[in-house]
DNA sequence: ACTAAATTTGCAACATTGATGCAACAATCT
DNA sequence: AGATTGTTGCATCAATGTTGCAAATTTAGT
């Protein structure tokens, strides 16, 4: 586990620290996505806010995680399971926010689908968000 | 113009007051959508921002305007086109975020479409947001 | 293993965004 | 017009996010 976490570090050029490993090690152990308070929470009181706040961003250029949006103004943050590389990220699944327990699941297996755009418009990058219950909520 | 503003006013039982009616304005001089701090901007400096907040709140709830979640930590709003009454929103389009000129565009013909969710999960509401460049920027 | 260079962290201070209670005010209804 | 209800503005506060800089830690070179 903790050799996993240095080597996700290391393989993205990062040096590897105190915080990046107990931040990783927060998001690996946690199925659903994360908002910045959560981190905070999750990875005790030990850190600095600007530490999260830097260290996400990091991760976030890195590829190693993926923000989720939101119409609540608070970004969400999950892992990028499929070994996005910098720049290369197929986090091309869809995300589901549940009216009940508030978590937010990365549904890995449900692709965003194409749709047609009007003429002109060029995508580049296409985000999916499904409110609703989850399975366990019910 | 402003007739109209009155009339969508009084469609949603609202009382007709001089910054629903700038803002509302605001609104329907604008095709994209707006960020809060783009309403204060152009609504002149005649409001308190406390007024614009629950401006945007009490249109949101009536259905007059509808959020567009972006993963940049600022909601934007846009006009409900399409007659949504309170609780029946059917503001189920696309929108798209130009990366060049920043705007955001509700594609008012074009409709979110439905996707398969695993076992147990039950959509209630979807969000797409496709992420580009529009038509103007080329 | 030790030192120098490069990164990273924490602190302080600040800017922005949003919420709430309350008094003054304006709009609606009869 | 007058009473009632709803709305606005102000002051205050809390949460969230950003920046510059010095101290500490990590990495890399020898």
């Amino acid at each position: 586990m903790n050799d996993e976490i240095i080597h996700i570090l290391k393989q993205n050029s990062l040096s590897v620290t105190g915080s990046r490993q107990k931040i990783l090690e927060v998001f690996l152990a946690t199925d659903g996505a994360l908002a910045h308070t959560d981190i905070e929470k999750r990875a005790g009181e030990s850190f600095d806010r600007v530490t999260v706040y830097r260290t996400l961003q990091t991760f976030a250029e890195k590829g190693i995680i993926h923000l989720i949006p939101t119409t609540d103004n608070s970004i969400k943050y999950a892992l990028c399971k499929n070994d996005c590389a910098p720049g290369h990220h197929h986090d091309d699944h869809v995300h589901f926010i549940c009216g009940e327990c508030e978590k937010t699941i990365c549904l890995d297996n449900v692709t965003v689908p194409e749709v047609k755009l009007p003429e002109g418009f060029i995508p580049n990058h296409t985000e999916m968000v499904v409110k609703g219950v989850c399975g366990e909520c019910r």
